[in-house]
RNA sequence: GCUCGGGUGGCGGAAUGGUAUACGCGCAACACUUAAAAUGUUGUGAGGUUCAUCCUCAUGAGGGUUCGACUCCCUCCCCGAGCACCA
């Protein structure tokens, strides 16, 4: 028999798998569903590198799992395909991105099926295909409808060389990408998604999924809720005669800041207040303001900085006192002075901090730049007489002091009571921002919205086109006028001669009036096209809505294969909301962004009634990272990128398979290296050359093997459940090498081995398996199960210990009682000596170990 | 700075509080071969000791809990990832 021909074995049983459909979802189905996903890839011109297979692997192991386990399984792959590096590639080439684009999928197409996954192809699906990107302007225009999309002025990232607006990652630490120049921040009218309104669902929706700690930490922290108190401070007019008029908020009188704190039971150690550069307040004082034009100077210094520098790391405190300003105290009516400095960030809270240096570390450090007052109100170790001297911000709780009628309570208590003594107000505030939804880019969905000047100027003039509600606005509508929904979806991508951004920041789109002088759907006048298209985002928001049902025309999904393979149903059909994707794998990079808004579209959808499943994901993991050899990242510059179609080459797609499961935990980021492929090849090399060599018999019994086979049965079951890949695959070597000393094996035995090693292995596996005379794919069998009473061997290796220390081994029947085991240790040669100087005590682990403990 | 991971042979890494170093790579010796490759067999933490044996020391450092600690607790050091002036 011939040796182990990867080549023809893996060629082989991709064209039959193909052929026979074996991995294809079924739809309706009596079966259980499973729906494993992986994040789609981007198709990027440089192809596969062995990195990305990881995740493919893992769960193609899992759902390999999973189908012999009797699911119906849905495993999918489709393209993720819009996106910056096709459109610069195109800027660069002149070559129309959707060419790039089907080059690049058909690359990455075929270099994903040569390891063999079992994906459903049927389903395969592209972001950039009109048929799929009509649903994401749909689903768009539902937000749109329910007021969660407005448009706002958003300051975006401009190289004044190149004179483009540039992406945030293509403005790589506040620089150009392409030429180098500083970007500064221009004022644009963007699309805004308004996720903050879900910032509490979406906090409240990870108790009910299965994330990995540190993902749910990340989006927590990505959410970062916080719960405080708006303090009203008055600003004192020192001029007592002149009127000073400010707009002043709800609850201040006189007019004056609010500001937000979390530790309003600090309020009395408050020795200044400062406010963002841009707060509107500063101009409104400009009459009162002595040194007004060394502020300015400061202002404007602070607005030139980009983010990156306003924000180093240990950075030195900038600011300037407002001379001639002071704020009040509400809590003693005691006047402190006003600062501005750009550690006070204009876009949270109210924009305005009240300082407390003893009790926080920014205030701490600005203080002691600015030889500001330093009031210790928090005492940690009350009742203590003394609260020793400070050396540093104290952040902690405890109880107060120097704070009048306050004194003594507990700080958790104070909190509440203060801010009712001062009139102040509970609030909660959400680092979350509203999510930025305009691109002036050309390689993304457009933006499915018309402006028309008359129905903005007669906002209720017209009956809306038929199908919608007749005479009543949207919310969308009313939040932004003349703003008119297309109303036959998709608004197809034109095609541009120059896929450049316009030279004031617009989209290439914009050059092309013809496409942007349109008709309003609504009333019939002359309108304008929105130019700007959508984020990368976008379409990765609900792809895996799409996947069970790619081909729908009608619906982004049908309702009925919603709840089927989601596991959920509609509220008026059930009360089960909670289901969603079963496992979904991807990388840690996503892990705030990426997941935060699929959730956020998910949940909206689920709201409006049109997803039976409130959260999308059960359960979500993340794979490490594979590094070129030497732990550095892969990438084309530094020539370390391994192609996987070389190692298929040179080991076939098994060895490739199971090396990436081999190498390491699946978890953690590791280095590649192509050398310790060969174990692994030689590993399968043996696999198949026992299978041609020795005789495999008949026999109904397991014989020797069946402990061992029990145990491994075991091991792999749970290890592919947690993901510990490469245990379980040393788990089949441990197999096979106690296998080298057969010259025969029941096959009883050796096809329950091949049932394991098939979703490790799928090619060799199947090839084994149809030499055991089987008809029926291996892919299909049942997984095996082991027997509990049959892991264990009949003897074992008991430990005897003295004082924790081995001493000595004896071989014994298992479930040896103590004083069996105690008898028979105490003779054996290594532990007898120190065992007559006289025993303690004795420790007994039975079928493990028995300890001596001796004087 | 904060949060979460992690630190174990020459290397990748294993170990429900119970034989540390599984499995694999590499290396060495041997077998097969005219020879090499491939393959197979055996060995392989360090130091000492003996013909076999046995002893001591080793899981980033230092303490602690325990009959027994890579594992649990405290202090500190280093590496990786994420967040980053969010009041």
């Amino acid at each position: 028999m011939a040796g182990y021909n990867f080549k023809r074995i893996e060629s082989k049983w991709q064209k039959k798998w193909e052929k026979s459909r074996i991995y294809e979802a079924e739809f309706p189905s009596k079966k259980k569903k499973w729906y494993s996903l992986f994040e789609f890839p981007y198709p990027s011109g440089d192809g596969l590198h062995v990195g990305h297979l990881r995740p493919y692997i893992g769960l193609d192991i899992i759902s390999r799992k999973r189908r012999m386990e009797g699911y119906n399984v849905l495993f999918p792959i489709g393209w993720d395909a819009f996106g910056l590096p096709t459109e610069n590639y195109a800027i660069k080439t002149g070559i129309h991105p959707e060419k790039v684009t089907k080059k690049n999928t058909d690359n990455f197409r075929r270099q994903i099926k040569s390891v063999g996954p079992s994906l459903d192809w049927s389903r395969e699906i592209n972001t950039t295909d009109p048929d799929y990107y009509k649903w994401t302007q749909w689903i768009f225009l539902k937000f749109f409808e329910h007021g969660l999309a407005y448009k706002a002025n958003m300051p975006i990232n401009w190289c004044p060389k190149d004179k483009i607006g540039l992406a945030n990652e293509e403005s790589v630490g506040g620089k150009c990408e392409r030429c180098g120049t500083e970007t500064i921040k221009k004022d644009k009218e963007q699309w805004m998604l308004k996720i903050t309104a879900y910032a509490e669902k979406l906090l409240a929706g990870l108790k009910d999924v299965d994330y990995l700690e540190t993902i749910k930490t990340q989006q927590v922290n990505g959410i970062g809720k916080s719960e405080g108190a708006l303090i009203p401070f008055e600003i004192k007019n020192p001029w007592p005669g002149r009127q000073i008029s400010l707009a002043g908020q709800a609850n201040i009188k006189n007019g004056g800041v609010e500001v937000f704190t979390t530790r309003p039971d600090t309020l009395f150690g408050v020795t200044y207040v400062v406010l963002a550069p841009e707060h509107e307040l500063i101009s409104k004082l400009k009459t009162q303001i002595s040194n007004l034009w060394e502020v300015e100077k400061y202002i404007a210094e602070s607005k030139k900085k980009p983010e990156q520098e306003r924000v180093v790391e240990g950075g030195e405190k900038t600011g300037v006192e407002l001379k001639g300003v002071r704020a009040v105290n509400p809590a003693n009516g005691k006047d402190v002075p006003v600062y501005v400095a750009d550690y006070v960030l204009a876009n949270y809270g109210t924009g305005v901090v009240m300082a407390v240096p003893a009790h926080d570390e920014r205030d701490w450090e600005f203080a002691r730049k600015f030889k500001l007052p330093v009031k210790m109100v928090i005492c940690p170790n009350y009742p203590e007489p003394t609260c020793p001297p400070l050396t540093a911000a104290y952040t902690g709780g405890g109880r107060l002091v120097d704070s009048g009628k306050f004194n003594g309570m507990e700080s958790e208590d104070a909190k509440q009571a203060i801010t009712h003594f001062v009139a102040g107000k509970k609030e909660v505030k959400y680092k979350l921002r509203d999510w930025v939804f305009s691109r002036q880019r050309y390689w993304g969905e457009p933006i499915p919205l018309i402006f028309c000047e008359n129905c903005a100027s007669n906002p209720k003039l017209k009956d809306p086109w038929p199908g919608r509600q007749k005479s009543k606005l949207s919310l969308g509508e009313e939040m932004n006028p003349g703003w008119i929904p297309v109303a036959d979806l998709p608004v197809k991508l034109p095609k541009v001669k120059d896929f450049r951004p316009g030279e004031n920041g617009e989209s290439p789109l914009a050059s092309l009036e013809k496409w942007v002088k349109t008709k309003c759907p609504k009333c019939g006048k002359p309108a304008r096209r929105e130019t700007d298209v959508m984020p990368n985002w976008a379409g990765s928001s609900w792809y895996f809505l799409r996947y069970v049902d790619p081909k729908n025309k009608k619906e982004f999904a049908n309702i009925k294969k919603l709840e089927y393979w989601m596991g959920a149903a509609l509220p008026s059909r059930s009360s089960k909301s909670e289901g969603g994707v079963d496992w979904y794998n991807g990388g840690m990079e996503h892990v705030t962004l990426h997941l935060l808004y699929s959730r956020f579209w998910n949940q909206f959808l689920y709201d409006i009634g049109l997803v039976p499943h409130r959260e999308p994901y059960r359960k979500r993991t993340a794979h490490g990272m594979i590094l070129g050899e030497g732990g550095i990242k892969m990438s084309k510059s530094k020539g370390n990128v391994v192609n996987p179609d070389d190692m298929v080459n040179i080991y076939g797609a098994d060895s490739l398979r199971l090396y990436e499961m081999f190498m390491g935990p699946f978890d953690q980021a590791i280095a590649w290296d192509s050398k310790n492929m060969e174990g692994v090849s030689r590993f399968l090399g043996r696999v198949w050359s026992f299978a041609v060599e020795k005789e495999i018999t008949k026999d109904s019994v397991g014989g020797r093997l069946e402990p061992l086979i029990n145990r491994t049965i075991k091991k792999v079951s749970e290890d592919i459940e947690t993901m510990a890949f490469n245990t379980a695959v040393s788990s089949l070597m441990i197999f096979m090498n106690e296998c080298r000393n057969e010259e025969r094996i029941p096959q009883k035995v050796w096809a329950r081995f091949l049932l394991l090693l098939a979703p490790f292995a799928p090619h060799i596996a199947e090839e084994l398996w149809s030499m055991l005379k089987h008809k029926k794919s291996i892919h299909l069998e049942p997984w095996p199960t082991y027997d509990p009473e049959l892991i264990h061997e009949e003897t074992f290796e008991l430990i005897v210990q003295v004082n924790g220390k081995v001493r000595a081994k004896v071989s014994v029947k298992r479930g040896i009682s103590e004083v069996e085991a105690k008898e028979l240790a105490m003779k054996a040669p290594g532990a007898a000596e120190y065992v007559a100087r006289g025993i303690v005590k004795i420790v007994f682990v039975p079928n493990k170990l028995i300890n001596f403990v001796v004087k």
